[in-house]
DNA sequence: GATGAATGAGGATTCATTCAT
DNA sequence: GATGAATGAATCCTCATTCAT
């Protein structure tokens, strides 16, 4: 659990920002530096390497992934659609706030070559189907959800509706109501919509209730 | 509607293929040269430039894309639930076929930046948008879906979660009973399960069914 | 004496103003055979090679000034002083009206290196000396010129000042008179204009008459 | 007015030479940095590119003009003769020992198409004008020069003469005469020669004595 | 600890030329 | 005779990294 100074987080955030704008390969540390505002040797000084750069942004963000469903599944005071709805909220509020991060682990998980990175997202997405899978098996065993349900392609529907909506916010924009709206604000209307959507969707197909 | 030689072709496939492995960026004209096994000097003489080669890739799915979804929209002897269960199949299908290109999209779409590619994807996504949501629009209207149904999210459900199956494709197989499956057969089952899942959460989300 | 065909002809006089405009290492054959509208490869096939092109600009432009002179030289019914201006008048006229291949000319013969082209331009100065020099020098001992005159000096002021007329072109034309003049009538005044300047330099300097 | 290492001035003194002897298209940064002794990496890094290279040439050589004209003008303690004989004897020594440059220079004006050089030697140019004629005019008003003289012409004469020399050195240097000079002192003779013939010339043009 | 200079490998592209037809 | 396709060498430039200070 690497700390950073404050020179190491500008670099850290800028390089987060550009590989999410333009892709790992489409930025040079050149831009890095130059938007940090640091010289060009302090990247590999302070990281090792462009690639070892990105994998501290990994590591810095998904550190924070770690412990916030970990919490959350051992909270035995509510029942499992509640905890559901509340993984959702976690869930789109955390992407779209780390919306660059996401972008970036959006791109980084396709690449056919195993990588540092590649691994650490692996690692992630089996402890996150680790502990949320129980939590669906439970109560499908105790018939609160319907057991014929597909655990894995829900939770692709999860992470794939979120990530999407980031491409889809753009068209989502487009139409007038939203044209005049600041950013912030549209973007905590786009958690409220997709949050609400993505329950919906969850208890219409564990539960069948409405 | 440019037609390609051969040669042209095969420049395309092992572009589409290398892009989607790599990145666009991380993607030399050297590498598609060599394993085209072409002269490199091709690639700027058959298409102008890298970026052209990747435009080009994209002309190429696109048109196939564009076609099949009219057809459907058009075909008047099916009512709207058969009309997305086909919808379903078909991308299913098509996405699960092109994974390579669906990758270079999904990659390419969360560039910032405004590029010619941007622009093909999206009016594609409007184009798309504007077969679909009438669709669902009249069987709301007549009462054969439900009203209060985000549709532009549920686009973003179906394009989502087929994006996400192909990452997660390799933590399907990691369970021991695809362990030994032919990729052909895999992809196949993928297709079936994919499509069935999907159907199910339409049909509990617009009509309450089961 | 190669004769040319019309499409062969057409290559050369597009060669010659675009190695004009660029110099001979700025144009490529490709420019060269876009404007003459002729295949790439026709320029190797008829010329032998992007070299041999600009040498046979040379030998084209150069077969024609050859004559001139000599014929001039041999007529005997002219006074020295005639001679003189009617050499300058041709020189100039020669001059304005091929501005491309004399500007072609005035780069080549910098070039450090030997080449053809240079070994054509050597010649072609050397035998111009050899006609011109006995002019003067017989005038200068018969006393009709004076003595202490620097003729090769006086030739390069003759082409010098010539070939200074062309850069020099753009900035006379930018004086407000000239503003609204067609290019064609603006190049015969230069003609005159430049004619009477180096005939009164020449008397001036030979005769000390005015 | 940049100052530069002495690594810089070596690259740039290396570019001057090799873009006189085979123009600018026809130098490789691999050849200036070959015969420079540096990186080929260098040459970017240092000046941006080639063609900023070309205009730090330019520019470092164009400041030294600037300034010598200057305080020649300014003297009021000349004769307008004595000014210009001056100025002929600058030139003449600042364009042989600047032979490289010069010849840089007469290759570029003759570009068609527009350039940060061509702007720096067309500001050049007007600043020249701008400060030789009114020399020349203020005499002719006095009665000091002859009125009809043609002064752009004349400076085309002045400059078109001292280029030409150049070219024509090796032709005067075949005579037997000059065939063991030492290169220096030739070129010191040479000065000598062509300061003593364009003063000549300017005399009788000017004032019709001799 | 921090940096400006320097490096060599590799980037995409264009070059003049040749080949098969 | 004439041509479109094809080639490999060479183009300028940028890359991530390292070195001396």
């Amino acid at each position: 659990m690497e700390v950073y100074s404050e020179k190491q987080l500008g670099i850290l955030f800028v390089a987060e920002r550009l590989f999410a704008d333009k892709g790992f390969h489409g930025t040079s540390v050149r831009d890095i530096a130059q938007e940090a505002d640091v010289n060009i040797a302090m990247i590999s000084y302070y990281f090792g390497s462009k690639e070892k750069l990105l994998e501290a942004v990994f590591r810095y963000r998904m550190n924070a992934s770690r412990s916030f469903i970990q919490e959350l599944v051992q909270n035995d005071t509510m029942g499992p659609m509640e905890k559901l709805y509340a993984l959702i909220d976690r869930f789109v509020n955390k992407l779209l706030n780390e919306q660059n991060f996401q972008c970036i682990m959006n791109r980084e998980q396709m690449n056919r070559d195993q990588s540092p990175v590649k691994d650490l997202i692996w690692d992630l997405k089996v402890e996150m189907m680790g502990l949320i899978q129980p939590i669906v098996t439970k109560a499908q065993e105790d018939g609160t959800f319907y057991k014929d349900v597909d655990v894995v392609l829900l939770m692709s529907t999860l992470f794939g509706t979120i990530h999407q909506v980031m491409p889809a916010k753009s068209f989502i924009r487009s139409e007038p109501e939203f044209a005049h709206m600041p950013e912030d604000e549209f973007r905590e209307y786009l958690k409220i919509r997709v949050s609400a959507y993505l329950k919906k969707l969850f208890k219409a197909i564990l539960t069948h209730e409405f």
